[in-house]
RNA sequence: GCCGAUAUAGCUCAGCUGGUAGAGCGCGUCCUUGGUAAGGACGAGGUCACGGGUUCAAGUCCCGUUAUUGGCUCCA
């Protein structure tokens, strides 16, 4: 017998041998049924793997990521074993499961897969789900595994296994695939009941650009057709939260070929919204000691050329202008950072002086590859919330936690709960991609990781990550299909400061070299922007959006009470648009409803005699009757609650 | 930049196997003057992204370009 623990520490004795399968089965016939993967002494395998000794076991179900997980890998080899029937002589690169779903590199050699097929191979894979093929796990040889799959003329497998290390190799086979694969699968296909092909894609074999682009078909599955639907549902839903669309539906942003592809044009909507959180991040500067400077949109190529983004960049981006006279060579700013090291050398500075942060709403303008521009998110012309802290090394420490406050305040007031912190270092077996000294980058390296420790800050470490002059600590947001987007970002660069030769005075009377620290806590605006709007559908809270109130007549007898009634509200400071069409109630409540007003309020005959104004909120619907004078202040108290906490 | 897809009215889209362009919304005019999520009539709007080709005939088929789009790579 041996003892198996479970993970409310509840010890329970089984045969020797038993399976994860028939523990869960002692437990109860559900769980037996919805059981997908085991994890014995923190690894987690397949529910038929023996367990011999004593051990420590957790069940995982679909709704753990493990369940998940061993399922969609299993569908991975499931729609591999699809393809190779359809598509024989296909070949295989690798096929994960991720966050939400799977996919599997292919090679189809002359063969190009499309969307169209997409259903044939659905078909294949319900029609192999059908005969409940057992998958077997199988453990033999790294030469017998080079031998099987050269023998099958895979070379992609073959290359994977050549890079193993000598020893054990494990293959899972059902039906007439076999993979090579770590595991942990499900024991049937079987289980797989719901199938759907989300995506075709080329991805490099291996990452690498300079190697062969192989086909990628992204898929999900789920052990019930229901859970498909309602998958299916929730995309449609999220599309609808696109800021893509919204914003063209609002009135926010758009593009035109004719002025260029990635350079946004931003309508009155959206600009109302830009400057208003703009204004909100000013007031919060101030208080923390910023001060605002402004700089120009280009700067000698040689600024960069000392600031190291010309060597690193100049290739890859817009490429010089040149005056017509003198032949000089100007570059559109790609960063802000190079200028506002040249304000700090206006004039001497004393360590008395410092820390001076200078701020800017800085436009930079960079080549983004063609393929890689979306929406607002990534284009190519974008305006940085920048600012440069530069300040004594003793400093660091503090002025990084006071940034980490800034970024804190804007995403509690946004109500961004849901982001990740990244610190991003250098790689350390690729130094020469970065500049800089290893005693800098390690000091700097350093600050990051006690900052975060000391705000308590849960932060996922990422090797290789980090900008070419310096380590970083970015906030990433994901947007309304999940994907993930950086926002904030703190930098600390010692490289620049000693580039562009900054110094101060000390104590001392000698001369140091301060440091800098590079700080953008909404990123850009554009994604910011971009990345608000999925978060509310369009619903900006009250203090942000640019039109709070929108005044409906009941008829065109009433247009001007509701001049008159948009002039008191204005005067109080709040943000009015008239509906003054020839149409009925209903219809402009619909309207108004789907522009996202937050407020409506409604004036015929009753409220003209009362000298009073009929409210509607946004999503709610009749608030009763008040005068505007009353509404005004319901709403600039709303405003302050809201406010409260975050400007001072 | 690479692989796949898409491009028809201001917007959202229809247009079957080629036979001289359609809807809804929006817009304009008129009727209606209304009470809490779509009142009615009429009308204007399109070199079917652009350039070639095949064909008696191309929105439709083929090639190229541009833009958009899902990924890959990149991201100061």
């Amino acid at each position: 017998m041996i003892k198996i623990t479970f993970p409310d520490n509840s010890v329970r004795e089984y045969e020797s041998g038993v399976t994860g399968f028939q523990i869960a089965e002692s437990i109860s016939p559900r769980l037996a049924q919805e059981v997908l993967a085991v994890s014995v002494n923190g690894q987690v395998t397949e529910i038929n793997r023996p367990i011999i000794t004593d051990a420590a076991i957790k069940l995982f179900k679909w709704d753990d990521p493990e369940g998940k997980h061993s399922f969609w890998h299993t569908s991975a080899h499931l729609m591999a074993e699809a393809l190779q029937e359809l598509y024989p002589g296909i070949q295989f690169g690798i096929g994960p499961a991720i966050e939400s779903g799977f996919y599997y590199d292919v090679d189809p050699g002359e063969t190009v897969i499309k969307e169209t097929d997409f259903p044939a191979i659905e078909a294949k894979v319900m029609e192999i789900v059908a005969r409940k093929e057992n998958v077997v796990r199988e453990e033999i040889s790294k030469a017998d595994a080079l031998k099987l799959f050269t023998d099958k003329k895979e070379t992609y497998k073959v290359e994977l296994i050549s890079d193993l290390e000598d020893g054990t190799i494990t293959l899972y086979r059902q039906g007439n695939f076999v993979d090579l694969c770590k595991g942990p699968h499900l024991i049937s296909v079987g289980e797989i009941k719901a199938f759907k092909i989300t995506a075709v894609a080329g991805a490099y074999w291996r990452g690498d650009i300079k190697r062969k682009q192989l086909t990628r078909l992204y898929a999900i599955s789920f052990p019930k057709k229901k859970m498909l639907d309602e998958y299916v549902e929730l995309m449609e839903e999220a599309k609808k939260r696109d800021h893509r669309k919204i914003g063209k539906e609002l009135e926010l942003f758009t593009f035109s070929d004719t002025v260029g592809k990635g350079l946004p044009l931003w309508l009155p909507n959206g600009t109302a919204l830009r400057l208003r959180l703009e204004d909100f991040l000013k007031q919060i500067q101030k208080r923390f000691g910023y001060l605002q400077v402004m700089t120009p949109h280009i700067g000698q190529k040689q600024l960069y050329v000392t600031s190291g983004h010309y060597a690193k960049y100049g290739q890859d981006s817009f490429q010089p202008i040149h005056t017509p006279e003198e032949g000089e060579e100007y570059l559109l700013k790609p960063m802000n950072c190079p200028h506002h090291c040249e304000i700090y050398k206006f004039k001497p500075r004393s360590y008395k002086d410092l820390p001076l942060r200078f701020a800017e709403f800085g436009t930079v303008y960079r080549y983004e590859q063609s393929g890689e521009l979306h929406g607002l998110t990534r284009v190519r012309s974008f305006t940085q919330d920048d600012a440069h802290i530069f300040c004594r090394p003793d400093q660091i420490q503090e002025e990084f936690l006071k940034v980490m406050d800034i970024i804190s305040i804007i995403f509690n007031a946004l109500d961004f709960k849901n982001f990740e912190a990244q610190i991003s270092l250098r790689d350390p077996n690729n130094k020469e991609k970065y500049i800089g000294s290893d005693e800098v980058w390690e000091k700097a390296e350093s600050a990051i990781i006690d900052a975060c420790k000391s705000k308590g800050l849960k932060a996922h470490v990422e090797l290789g990550e980090a900008a070419f002059y310096g380590p970083k600590l970015d906030f990433m947001v994901k947007d309304a299909i999940g994907r993930k987007w950086q926002l904030g970002t703190i930098q600390v660069d010692y490289n620049l400061p000693e580039r562009f030769q900054l110094e101060y005075v000390g104590e001392d009377n000698q001369k140091h070299r301060p440091v800098m620290i590079h700080r953008a806590p909404f990123g850009s605006m554009e994604r910011f922007v971009a990345v608000l709007i999925e978060h509310t559908g369009g619903k900006f809270p009250l203090w942000l959006t640019p039109n709070q109130v929108s005044i409906l007549p009941i008829s065109e007898r009433y247009n001007d009470y509701a001049k008159k009634v948009a002039a008191d509200l204005e005067a109080q400071d709040l943000r009015v648009t008239i509906d003054d069409r020839n149409e009925k109630i209903g219809r402009k409540i619909r309207d108004n409803e789907l522009k996202r007003i937050p407020y409506m309020i409604i004036v015929g005959e009753k409220e003209e005699s009362n000298g009073e104004v009929s409210v509607r909120k946004q999503g709610e619907g009749d608030k009763g009757s008040m005068t505007a004078d009353a509404f005004a202040k319901m709403i600039n108290d709303e405003v302050r609650q809201m406010t409260i906490s975050f400007i001072k």
